[in-house]
DNA sequence: GTATTCACTAATGTATGCATTGTCAATATT
DNA sequence: AATATTGACAATGCATACATTAGTGAATAC
């Protein structure tokens, strides 16, 4: 059956869809506070489903309920940044390695293999923008192909937390010519079934954009996000 | 200040406790679905509250929204406990090694010390939930002296929904002479400093408790928790 | 001039009733 | 007999009104 197009989503998702639009354009500030009656209005429902979306958003670590002071929208520190590349850094690379025991195909490898090529493209034109989309898409792909659903889950959440810092560094930061051969190198080792190899080539290269990206940010002053 | 008693916690956080108590206690059994009217005529409160909470707990992977059926209460799987173990694995390996780095005092490591003689304690006295309860401490204190606030998040609440499970296994399995003995061992790398030997120790510690833990499962034909 | 109290206010927390919508079963149709 | 249709129902989704409470600032006591 083809998707009915007068299934209406409920104001609560409609709600989530729109706050995580409103947080990343950033309409909504990291740090700035919403009372309740003001995003209802603005989104044009009742605070109910404002409320709801509210305690959704809380759980993915993007706002913060306040009684009486509205929802902030957290903001990111330095710390927090070393903080989430850590974890991304350790569950990407058990994911490389899990990977690679896997056995996949080169088949099965072509996803990723695309957004190698794709991010090669980017760097030869210097588009920054379209890099960091297939940098974003070969992270995915590599926990997927992982296979573990809650470390899929936690990358994303940590990813969409570092989403909003990316704007601000990407621009700053010289352009990423060592990451495309990380990534051909992590795929080898997949494609070799080299979990050891995958675990170690991904962990080096995410420390290494941690390193760049931390220091890009201490240099800048850049405290908060 | 004392904790001021007059100070009334909001209905909606009162349900999340007693949410997460019905649920560890099993009076919530996982796979069962409850409708929202009923689990707030139980806790005495109106479905607000109650709907609230619930958005809450399924944030946390404790249970399931499902428009006119109710809250489920999660069922885990085989598979889910070896994707959390994994996890688990890979995060407080990574705590360990982060906490041979910090330089941590004899001092510091008190408190570490004390979970491991309490698990002795209970191993000679054979009283498994004591060993259960000093055991969830060492791990809860080593994330903590990892220093990572989302390595601690992530731990407790993938701790969280291996605790129900535990109750089953706990009994079938024999006495974990060997934990004693890699708790220690992991305590000595910390304190001296070692974060390579800190980190194996412990990964080949946990990577030993799952395998345990799954082949119990698996014998007994325990799909389903 | 400073500190304390107290009432007011604004915002959240909660209950309730109605609107909406998927489900299920009874019935009709082939 | 199997399947499709329909309609009532039951449970959630949502808006609204009200209760509660923390924060604010003015008034007063020291």
């Amino acid at each position: 059956m083809a998707p009915n197009p007068t299934k209406s989503k409920s104001n609560s998702a409609i709600a989530v869809e729109e706050l995580r639009k409103l947080i990343f354009s950033g309409e909504l500030p990291a740090g700035s506070d919403h009372l309740e009656s003001e995003l209802a209005t603005r989104l044009g429902m009742s605070r109910t489903p404002v409320r709801e979306a509210a305690l959704t958003l809380e759980g993915q670590g993007l706002l913060e309920v306040r009684a009486r002071k509205g929802v902030r929208i957290l903001p990111i520190s330095v710390r927090d940044m070393e903080e989430i590349y850590d974890v991304l850094t350790e569950l990407e690379s058990m994911a490389a390695a899990d990977a690679a025991g896997q056995g996949y195909s080169v088949k099965d490898l072509k996803t990723m293999e695309k957004t190698i090529e794709d991010m090669e493209t980017a760097l030869a034109a210097e588009d920054r923008d379209a890099w960091a989309e297939a940098d974003d898409r070969f992270h995915t792909e590599l926990v997927r192909l992982g296979g573990n659903s809650r470390v899929m889950a936690i990358v994303a959440r940590m990813a969409d937390q570092v989403r909003r810092a990316k704007s601000v560094t990407l621009h700053m930061r010289p352009l990423p010519l060592q990451s495309n051969k990380d990534h051909r190198d992590v795929v080898d080792a997949i494609r070799a079934g080299d979990a050891a190899r995958a675990r170690e080539i991904h962990a080096t290269h995410r420390a290494g954009a941690k390193d760049v990206l931390i220091n890009l940010l201490k240099q800048n002053r850049l405290h908060m996000l």
